[in-house]
DNA sequence: TTGTGTCCTTTTTG
DNA sequence: ACAAAAAGGACAC
């Protein structure tokens, strides 16, 4: 039976989120920090080392916040259009990296470097038949050279990945804390790490660390702000200062609510499908 | 074919 | 303070 709570596994998936995913026989398979997740195409999901996650956030209460987020006929029409379209709930660590990869970047090249990052750096394990490298520990990326990790082609991003790796090593972030505390509080932590910055820090406030009123602002969402939006919150340029990202921000959560990253994460997902932009 | 623009941005420089 | 440049390289067109 479909109704609001049906999960569409693939549109979750392919959606920007993450990254280490492939599909085989229509089921799919990912990289979730140490843990590897096998999910069926209703969404049963399997893991590797056993460990109960909510990777879909089956405790949100999706209906409240489907009605929540509905604020105007684009988001309805986004939300309708993509119904089972989830905030998927990552390892802090990898979307970290992951996202610090992401910038000035593509999914396509996105999942390329973070392949061979798993691969030079993770632990090999095999699951269901199949080959996986699980993603590197902090420590050992932190141990890496610069060059080491250049290999992997995420070029001038690699002192970034490195640093943010020390810092993980050395306990300088602790995920468990920010996960707790507030959106601005844990949001002015994780832009200390370099390579992190509005956006960045967004993805993984809302992909990890279960701030659901992050709404990251990259190109594209500032391209479908200026196009539905341009009436609600006026846009100079098309590339944003540290200020105006910081009121643009506000005014989204005034606008959207306290779920609106489930808004970006439809909006977004809309559009890049009406571009037929590619995905995993 | 070869060339050019584009990428889910941040940091550095002027 | 703030705009502009620089920072891989893959890929589409």
């Amino acid at each position: 039976m479909q109704n609001n709570c049906t999960i569409n596994v693939e549109n979750s998936i392919n959606s920007g989120q993450v990254f280490l995913w492939r599909k085989n026989n229509d089921i799919w398979y990912g990289v979730n920090g140490q843990d590897i997740l096998k999910i069926s195409k209703v969404g049963k999901i399997k893991s590797y080392q056993n460990i109960k996650t909510d990777f879909f956030r089956k405790r949100d209460d999706i209906e409240k916040i489907i009605k929540s987020i509905s604020k105007d006929s684009v988001t309805k029409k986004a939300v309708k259009q993509y119904l089972g379209l989830r905030i998927l709930e990552q390892d802090p660590f990898q979307c970290l990296i992951s996202f610090i990869v992401s910038s000035n970047s593509n999914i396509q090249k996105i999942k390329n470097s973070l392949e061979k990052i798993s691969k030079k750096f993770g632990e090999k394990v095999e699951f269901e038949n199949q080959e996986f490298f699980l993603f590197p520990k902090p420590e050992i990326i932190a141990k890496a050279s610069i060059n080491e990790i250049k290999s992997c082609g995420v070029g001038y991003r690699a002192k970034f990945i490195k640093e943010a790796a020390n810092m993980m090593a050395l306990k300088k972030i602790n995920f468990e804390y920010l996960k707790k505390c507030n959106y601005q509080d844990a949001k002015e932590e994780i832009c200390k790490i370099p390579g992190v910055g509005n956006k960045v820090a967004d993805c993984i406030l809302l992909f990890s660390l279960n701030k659901l009123e992050s709404f990251p602002l990259d190109r594209w969402m500032i391209r479908i702000l200026e196009k539905y939006y341009s009436d609600k919150f006026q846009l100079e340029t098309k590339s944003i200062t540290e200020k105006q990202y910081e009121i643009l921000h506000e005014k989204i959560v005034n606008h959207f609510g306290p779920y609106a990253g489930y808004a970006q994460q439809f909006l977004f997902k809309m559009e890049r499908e009406n571009y037929q932009k590619k995905w995993l």
